[in-house]
DNA sequence: ATGAAAATGAAAATCATTTTCAATTGTGAT
DNA sequence: ATCACAATTGAAAATGATTTTCATTTTCAT
């Protein structure tokens, strides 16, 4: 039952912690691993069951699975060439929080992405 | 060029300004108006260009269309029954702006939600 | 009324994700 | 080692939202 293949986690790890199953899968086969893509989507889902991982969305809806458990963290991705900037978000933390808290919201979340051009590009 | 329908709009609006693309067309269809899938989908993206409405998604990836006012704002939203809370997002733009200069990223943007337990729920 | 531009919608294409199912692998009992 | 059975795998098909294509219809200024 415990389908949460360590060679996905593996991956998913080297890839920041932050990518989707599609992009997952084509870094295995990059690799030369081999595993077919069922195979990934099914064990990035056991670990999101275990709560090892979590989904986000990009905007175009496809899903994104975090890994958590290690700090919680934000991105600054670049729309030209995906390149990707890990980033603390104290601030942000703190404004979801308060806002939350004045409006009545519990057991509270929040997902925040910045998106411009990188310095390349 | 403005493929913003009216009808499409007023549906969206009877829906409590809150629904996907596939729901305003079932409803559409139900009240017995005749209009093509694809027309709901180019109405509801004008409407987006024209800043008149703004895109969230569900948990399954679902696009979800929602009225909003034209000022740029932030949301708190109740994962368990979807109602919503616009908040202003001034400590956000500036972490935002801030972090992305730090990073030489240029033509910024950002997106930000906060999900939680309404108080009703 | 005429023609160009815009709008429409049915059908096909796309793309992420899920399901199906047959084959392979692992495990535990004998 | 061998047999039976459960769990795992992955290719291919199915699904479902969204987009694209393209031929037709409508709108509108002349």
């Amino acid at each position: 039952m415990s389908r949460s293949n360590p060679r996905v986690l593996h991956t998913l790890e080297s890839a920041g912690g932050f990518a989707s199953a599609q992009e997952v899968y084509k870094l295995m086969q990059r690799e030369g691993q081999s595993i077919g893509l069922t195979t990934v989507y099914r064990a990035l889902q056991s670990l999101v069951n275990e709560k090892i991982v979590d989904i986000l969305r990009r905007e175009d809806g496809e899903a994104i699975y975090r890994l958590c458990g290690g700090a919680h963290h934000h991105h600054i991705v670049c729309k030209s060439c995906g390149d990707t900037v890990e980033i603390e978000g104290g601030a942000v933390e703190k404004w979801a929080k308060s806002l939350a808290a004045e409006h009545g919201y519990r057991d509270v979340g929040h997902s925040a992405e910045i998106f411009g051009l990188c310095p390349k590009c």
